[in-house]
DNA sequence: TATGAATGAGCTTTCATTCAT
DNA sequence: AATGAATGAAAGCTCATTCAT
């Protein structure tokens, strides 16, 4: 028996034992990004660790190196696959046969359940944003990333003029403002305001009650008059 | 005489005239919990640095640790502080002279104004929020910190719904929430909705704009009647 | 209100709210040298905190300081007083009432006793041990410290051989070292021992059978005669 | 050539020769165990520094932790390590080929042997008694460590019996008690011992006196009857 | 494409001790 | 005789990253 086969494991980077490793390329990058996605949006851009990243992958440390060069590339690879993920599923609102009402009121709704579902992207824009946009900024491929929501909106609001249904006269933007705001709040601030007011924002059982709030509330701006 | 403040900055060795160091706790303290605050909502818990912290501070590192003990109780005691201010602030909220649709507006728009002037605060809270409200839960101060403004728009619901002037039946609690989630999300994720639309949330020549637009939004949500 | 008196407690070093301060001098210096034996012995001269001792005390760290100058004089300090009490207690030894070997028995006896009721005693010599005897050296009142029990035992000796009673011709110092090893050792090593043979030797159960080996191994000692 | 040794130290930016970073893990391992239960038994566990222990090794402190995760899982290494050590040695003891008393004789003067040759473990485990055998506990290696010399001693009071040349009911264990705790005093309170009686128990001229003198005690001890 | 070993720089924290009254 | 505030130095430990194959 040889001396060096008696000790194993020597150090903590150790490939991982279980499942054999990966020998997919594309499967292990889109794995560590997965990974790193959760890890940063749980703990921040400082407080995620590469170490941490690494064991709940199938691969090693040094592969995530491999891949992504370092730490704020990595998040900048994560940052761009989810805004590209969110894009996408904007690309697929289509609310063109509703009639204007229902139809704003319908984004906001997908817009709410989107939000909901993709708590994770959330967390990792309200990072960004604590650190000013720096990394956003550095992305080449961020940069050009245009909004579909704004579009479909542009196309309601038109509608709604033209029908009659609005009075309100104002932008796609104010508009995805007004709705994109309360729907992030309701996750990004869950917990902060579920400790003050004793309650909590993603209870399953006042789900629709919020859900049908962000519509009222964009469907009665948009269809009231302006105050002289 | 302007020599004397020319050579302010002696030599590398000299001991700089400056320090002069404090003997009043009280302002030791205030000092460290101001420049903290700054630092955590720059760089988030984690990249916050102690040392950072220290060096612009008039005392030293170990101070900080002589009056807090570690990292994690100077963050708890940064946000309590925050937290106990923003709270004074609605304290003295007073719209109670105006008739509803008046207050309700004057409510959202004060609250506007807060936020905009509480930057640092506001990135307390969505950092505290990606730790999952870790911190605010072990803090006994911060357990019993109700909301002055829920009270504040509570009064103002009842007003209106006598006066007639709101139709719309809520509570004090959705409409804290309506009007916190814009006012928020409007100082939090400045950055990256710069980047995707291309505008300045903050930018002062569209300020009086989306100042007006909460009120707008908050006054059409009450005063319409809900749809069958 | 003052806003100094607002809040108090500011600093760690705030002094004993509890029992009023001590105003006797003789009695806190005693009682800072109780605290600091126990925690001396219990966590040997770097593991033993200043602070940690101060706060057991009804002084304040600024005390023992005052006191004792430093950490290392106030641990000389109670090295020395632990040694002038078991020299003490040893003084008070009368055996010379007894025949040889019922004396001989008697003083390993009661020298068991004593290991066991000066445990913390015990802790520190092992602890003085381990740093080589360093700081027994640099004290001038351990350095004429004599050992009262080496006369008894010299007596005893004495008288044993001219009754006949002792064949083994050995000296005081054995006879001393081969009942101190074993006293010691049963307190000093309790817990690996404990660990490696899953028994306790301090189990009261147990104890007259190891205060009663210890008296028949040294009579079986002396009275025996050396083989050829 | 004496130049090139002369020479060896280079400017202080030059990259010495020397240190040859290590690439056998397993001997980087062994030699930070090997220091590591130096500076432990010199020093106590509060008392060693990581860095004194680095700066004996030819690697680096950051290894420390890469091989042994902290302070506290490098020390319980090092004990895992020593015990490991010394029952290896218990288990080449072999007097079985000699009549008991000679056997018994052997046994304590080997195991005298094998406390001078050990001195450092004798401290560390001196060290562990200080600290109520903590680490001992937290070891799974060490809970299921047996003592070989039992076994040992064991053997030789069966035989003793059986040819009625000891006269001395007892348990192995007490025959190891006895035996250890005189060996085990011998060199754990070399220095207190020292100090108070003028002697040096280590001193090469007397060490076949003492380790004559074990023998003496134990074979007198199991070879003479209890007294009524 | 892959990897186990290694590491410099810097982080949080601790500790005995002194300052200034 | 007594003390609250302050502190320099160094300790243990962490982290992103690179070496060498």
């Amino acid at each position: 028996m040889r001396r060096s086969q008696m000790t194993t494991r020597l150090g903590p980077d150790a490939s991982p034992a279980g499942p054999e490793r990966l020998r997919d390329p594309e499967r292990t990058r889109q794995e560590i990004l997965d990974v790193a996605l959760t890890e940063f949006a749980r703990s921040g851009y400082s407080g995620a660790r590469i170490d941490e990243i690494a064991s709940k992958t199938r691969t090693t440390k040094r592969m995530i190196y491999y891949y992504f060069r370092n730490k704020e590339e990595l998040y900048i690879a994560v940052l761009e696959q989810a805004y590209s993920t969110a894009r996408d599923a904007e690309r697929k609102l289509d609310v063109d046969h509703l009639e204007p009402v229902s139809a704003i009121r319908t984004l906001a709704e997908l817009t709410f359940d989107h939000h909901e579902s993709h708590q994770d992207f959330i967390s990792l824009v309200a990072i960004e944003n604590i650190h000013r946009g720096e990394f956003i900024a550095k992305s080449a491929e961020l940069a050009e990333l245009n909004a579909p929501a704004l579009l479909v909106a542009e196309r309601i609001l038109q509608r709604g003029y033209t029908t009659g249904a609005f009075r309100r006269p104002t932008t796609a933007i104010d508009v995805h403002l007004l709705i994109s705001a309360y729907c992030f709040f309701r996750i990004s601030n869950r917990y902060t305001f579920g400790a003050l007011f004793g309650i909590d924002l993603l209870d399953q059982a006042t789900r629709d009650h919020y859900r049908r709030l962000v519509g009222d509330m964009i469907v009665s701006y948009l269809t009231s008059a302006p105050e002289e």
